[in-house]
DNA sequence: CCTTGATCCTGTAGTCGCTACAGGATGTAG
DNA sequence: CTACATCCTGTAGCGACTACAGGATCAAGG
């Protein structure tokens, strides 16, 4: 129902993908050259031809940008995807695998979250003759 | 205490200083090059030669990126730690400020592992029609 | 028909925070 | 004296883009 599934039937030029789907137009070239979106047709005047495939296709890969996966996960999850017989079992190793990243970053980010909230707290933003935060950047010049 | 403490007195090579605050040689010169840390002096062969304050600043700025301090924000403390009388409220705005950020991410993340989680579940790892995983991108292929 | 401005093309360089060389000059130990 | 470790400079690479430069082509208005 959304504009990405209004593109399904058009030939659609780089720049209608990119409103389409909301990715810059630079960065689908960038996607092609990097052999993350299939090379697509040309028009006569050698523009880029796209069809409701490469919108598909172009649209998953954002929704996994923004999941976190990286760009090698999303090419194994598009030839996954494919016509070559979808392996669960192996998608499913790829996010399970992504997901244990997520919370190893969640867990460091929130260690930090709680230091940096304690120090912050103790400072009074006036001139104390000791800025905690420095202090525990563990700073003392000498002088 | 520490090893860095040891450092205090010393002459130091590059390696030394590597080694003491446990800094990549590469990224002490890169820090360098960048103006993160102040051009060392150098003995009569053209190797560098660092002091102790010069490792008080490096372990600084390590334990600055441990926390996730840009190089910028880096530069920053630097400059507000230093000898024209550290303005607290500026470094507290920084941290503050960097909290934010670090609060933000771990929202995001929290977002994403929980509809991660809540799909790789359903997951059943066997062939199964549709997979949950590739549903979520919401790749439907035609076939 | 002509001009203007939007869109497209390729190719290259910049971002951040490093890391990894290459290719050379020294230093140190056996 | 010969290895080998350490240092030097400079450049290129990573990931995932973004931002040009310098051109070609298209669509609309006068």
């Amino acid at each position: 129902m959304s504009a990405i599934t209004a593109a399904r039937a058009e030939k659609l030029t780089i720049g209608k993908l990119s409103q389409l789907t909301g990715v810059n137009i630079e960065t689908i070239r960038y996607y092609e050259k990097i052999k993350v979106l299939p090379v697509p047709s040309r028009a006569e005047n050698g523009r880029r031809v796209y069809g409701p495939m490469e919108g598909r296709i172009l649209a998953f890969v954002r929704r996994s940008r923004e999941l976190g996966f990286s760009l090698d996960e999303v090419r194994a999850l598009l030839r996954l995807g494919g016509p070559e017989k979808a392996s669960c079992r192996e998608v499913r190793e790829i996010a399970a695998h992504h997901l244990d990243d997520i919370r190893a970053k969640i867990a460091d980010l929130r260690k930090l979250e709680r230091l940096l909230t304690k120090t912050v707290a103790q400072c009074t933003g006036t001139a104390a003759p000791k800025c905690p935060v420095l202090e525990i950047l563990d700073i003392q010049r000498s002088r």
